[in-house]
DNA sequence: AAGTGGTCTAGACCACATT
DNA sequence: ATGTGGTCTAGACCACTTG
């Protein structure tokens, strides 16, 4: 039986007050209820959900409108599903990671995950900049944490996020992963959902190409990344100085 | 009635041959249909199509499996939905280009469109670079379109095109309008259905630098893009130097 | 009022993976 | 053999646009 409050649930009557504010089809309001599981962790990395026809008979929907609610999340890359064998919460993993968020790649067209070097970690408050990119408040703080990226020990990539304490709290304390949007899933229950990634071209100060290993002033990729978590709050702001004598930002437009 | 050839058009029979070897759904066959249309110029840019109704009567077909390969062109943005109204062709207007296909977008978050001044139009065998990105054999020849872009008369992108000549005749001796896709499908009837963006950092030479009226060596964003054709054949490479003083190119990573 | 695409349903059957 | 998602159908009704 289903415990949730749809809107129009006697869709024979006159329009309601609820439909003159607008039509909501009966699906999205069932996939606000599965991205709300999402949210809430009901429903976590990994996992199975219940099938199509279970979710149609619990939620009070035919099964075709429960399909194409899933169908939705499944192209926003929340949901993974395979015939035969079931629908999964997506997971970030080294090839979903790959593939969605690093757009770099080599020249000879293979796409490598590159090694971290982690060259520090800190806590201070957050700047101006900081601040407009994450939606903090003044006197917020965050963590900071500066990594040397490399393929194949060539290093390629001078990075430095800032993370919301608050949203990460003990963060600065632990050992940092290669892979960190996998940690803030396991840890914190923070699922990175898209990213909006601003580029420009700069030349490097004398301090960021020592640490990249090349000539002060050399022209280098930067990379301002702000990744939003499933409910669309910013997380997380990456600044990526790349190298791009043989790697290249792959972009393709559709 | 329907003159086309679908497979499994007895679907209560056994599986035959064609099945054995990768099943394809009807809805695929019939996208397939359409997608030859739209190659074709049987279905031109700006029309409208025959109803749902009329389609799906047309070929024989349900109504809802003619809907669902709408629906795939519609998302690979060939085909604008409009409710109430009809199902469109979709044509390379300014507002299309410049969300679909133009990612530079000044600092202060507003979208231009940029004026272009031409600096030269010639033709010439394709070198090594133009042969690999647009498949062409040796010897054949390209036509090449120099232009400086600017957002309100200061400039802001070098750029340098080379069109296959046998796809695009006589283009070297026509005026050069600002958007060039519309003149590209209003005159040979190609679609560039999407494109492909490799990014660097680079410093620009005493040349470019000039042209562009900045110092030599400062930075700038060269963007080698390959468009593809509806068919997904290559027909256009196009190389920009972009200043990223003012603006940045635009990824959502989603 | 008529025509279009959009939603929702119910049921049958297919392809795929696992047991 | 069973259970899952994927396809296809037919029909009803809704929302939107135009005459």
């Amino acid at each position: 039986m289903s415990v949730h409050k749809l809107e129009n649930a006697d869709r024979t009557s006159v329009p309601d007050a609820a439909e003159t504010l607008g039509f909501r089809p009966l699906y999205r309001q069932v996939k606000a209820i599965f991205v709300r599981r999402l949210v809430d962790g009901v429903w976590s990395p990994g996992t199975a959900l219940p099938s199509e026809a279970q979710l149609a008979s619990e939620i009070g929907v035919s099964q075709g409108t429960v399909r194409k609610a899933l169908d939705e999340l499944a192209a926003e890359n929340l949901l993974v599903r395979r015939q035969g064998r079931g629908t999964f919460v997506a997971e970030h993993d080294e090839r979903r990671i790959l593939f969605q968020f690093f757009k770099l790649v080599h020249d000879d067209g293979e796409r490598r995950f590159p090694d971290s070097l982690v060259l520090g970690v800190e806590t201070g408050m957050a700047n101006a900049a900081e601040r407009a990119a994450l939606d903090l408040d003044a006197g917020a703080s965050v963590i900071r944490i500066r990594r040397l990226r490399a393929f194949e020990t060539i290093p390629i990539i001078l990075e430095t996020l800032s993370l919301p304490q608050r949203v990460f709290p003990g963060l600065e304390t632990a050992p940092i992963p290669n892979n960190l949007y996998s940690l803030f899933a396991a840890r914190y229950g923070v699922t990175i959902a898209h990213a909006r990634e601003r580029l420009k071209a700069i030349a490097l100060s004398a301090d960021e190409a020592g640490l990249l290993g090349v000539a002060q002033g050399t022209p280098a990729l930067r990379i301002d990344r702000v990744a939003l978590s499933l409910d669309g709050s910013p997380v997380e702001l990456r600044v990526s100085l790349c190298l791009t004598e043989e790697a290249h930002y792959l972009s393709d437009l559709r």
